[in-house]
DNA sequence: GATGAATGAGTTTTCATTCAT
DNA sequence: TATGAATGAAAACTCATTCAT
């Protein structure tokens, strides 16, 4: 590993454990086993530690959410993988996760630039969202809701689940498949299960 | 009203544009009108003032949703005047709950007692809905749902809402309707608005 | 124990377990049970605690030694009971007399009555002990050593072993018997005890 | 010399003069030429730039008495070049030895550890003149005194005379010889200048 | 590229003291 | 006499950032 990418490592880590506010940048170079000078020679500011980090972590949840979309299938189907790759995404990046969701703040304060990069990034991710409400409503698998508010609504839930997980005043138990079913029984157009189950056995 | 509430006032406003850690006692005393010293003369510390403000609001908030859950009707629809108090709650008291949402972070760091105290605050929180839940469970009026799972779907809901509003980077239109449509698919029993209509009509 | 009384009493106390400086007057009211304004009431200012306690302290010394010179038989005598009085006058008075030793200097500092004023009780106590030792050399129970610098050299001593002792870095036995014993080679004329038991007992 | 070294300087003449809790870190920086970021850059905190004069001061002192101690002759030659060194060290380190006598009280409130480390020089101190004693005892020059106890007179005796004299109550006269020849009084088994002139002339 | 000494602005916090009640 | 809210000056300390090597 270069010691660029030690020095991002560690400030993902610190950031997420003690906040960006909280984190020296000397503890980082400290602990990256490098001067601190060498961090600044790096990435020209602290800030910029937070912003190459959160870039980094969006564009690859853009990435996978893109690949989960364009898969096979109906569009139920495809909000389905969505929903699935968030999950699992959720869990294997918790630490620049909770970096991005508690820190974006530090972002939207100074540079009008950044937050406008920022902006956009996130209208993608509601984009593809809404892309596979659409689709889903075109083939019929998908109710007949309007389109970019449920996908700001799945956006919302999503939100919701790292916000609440890591403000870490409630513990959340796996929720998984709540959460799908949920959303499956306020978007798809099939049967739930357990009202097949319920006409089946009949009630 | 006093210096004490001035000066809280004035600290909600300020944490909630700038940050707690951006925000400096010094601006809260100049914009209160009082010395420096008054302020710690009345909030032992600066992070004080940030537990006054967020246990004001949390305080409020179980008060409201708690009566709201009170009142008459089914279970379904205790909830729904629960979710409705909670979006009337959010955009009259949105300084302090930007500041709870964005800040707790900070109080979680040190006081163990602290944590604990904010913890069991969210727990009767969570308790209310699921109550809601049972009671509409019983009356027949929500699904055989997971009840504590789903009240910690409905908060993570509420949560993400503001999570995502506060956050500033997605631009949020009205919601309110979408999203009580969205949980009485997901959770009541009765027929829906579209559904009725379909069937009413014939499709 | 009126209110004045009380605050002089915790106050020593404080000043002596935790320094004079690192002892905030809000805490003194507070422990003895007044507001702060009481104590400014009483005493004007933090620093005349302070030199209320040493002034009360030295004055009772001074009267002790006195009356311990006054006393019956030769000066030798007069100077034993004045050592004998000091050492117990260290062990009844340990507080005030840790905050006398290690606080003068915050007296030192700004009023110069002041220090004059402490000046002149410590001269005073220098010279109880150096008519003991005048005493002592007219009626042949004392050697001729020279007196003040004599009388100087006990008072460093007495002085020497409150310093140690408050400094706490090294424990000290009881030491009256060997100091006494030092102080009577040092100055009497008297055969000491073990040569004499050697010249008894034919060494 | 270096900025660190010229700081340590500035910050010892200071404490001598004004005391440790009256001087603020800004005067040494700006009398040191430095800003007051180098002060804390060097030294972690204030207190460790009085650990750093004190620890220093002993060690030196700590090597001047080992040496002094080491030399040729009797016990009380060595224990006499001791004291000798002890006054001259004394006059030569007034500052460093004014700051440690006043402040040792800011020393021991916190760390344990460095209550303990200082412990543990005074203690080879006390040492060095107990050696020097039981020395004197096993070639015969000094008497059969506690070795430990006298070493801790010793050490009262001269901690007296900077506690005195850093008080500035009472004016002292050179006192080094009066001094000694207390000491040699108290220890020796030689015997007395004036008892011997007293004896040789006949008194 | 890499270093780490140096900087100085900025922050929270403490506290003796005052004064209106 | 007694109170305690209010004050504001002062202090220690932090930290991102720079730059000469």
């Amino acid at each position: 590993m270069s010691r660029k990418e030690k020095i991002l490592e560690v400030a993902t880590e610190l950031f997420a454990r003690q906040g960006f506010d909280a984190t020296a940048t000397s503890e980082i170079a400290r602990r990256a086993g490098v001067a601190q000078g060498t961090v600044f020679h790096h990435f020209k500011s602290k800030e910029n530690l937070l912003v190459a980090i959160c870039d980094e972590l969006v564009q690859d949840y853009i990435r996978g959410i893109t690949k989960a979309a364009e898969g096979p299938g109906s569009g139920w189907n495809a909000l389905q993988r969505v929903l699935e790759f968030s999950q699992g995404f959720r869990k294997s990046r918790l630490d620049s996760i909770t970096v991005a969701f508690r820190e974006t703040r530090s972002l939207e304060k100074r540079p009008h630039e950044l937050h406008e990069h920022f902006c956009g990034l996130m209208g993608r991710i509601i984009e593809v969202k809404r892309r596979c409400i659409e689709r889903g409503q075109a083939d019929g698998s998908i109710r007949r809701v309007p389109a970019h508010e449920t996908a700001l609504i799945l956006h919302i839930l999503l939100s919701g689940i790292i916000h609440v997980e890591t403000q870490g005043l409630v513990k959340l138990p796996e929720l998984d498949t709540l959460v799908l079913d949920f959303c499956r029984r306020g978007l798809s157009t099939s049967v739930y299960p357990e009202e097949r189950l319920r006409a089946e056995g009949g009630g």
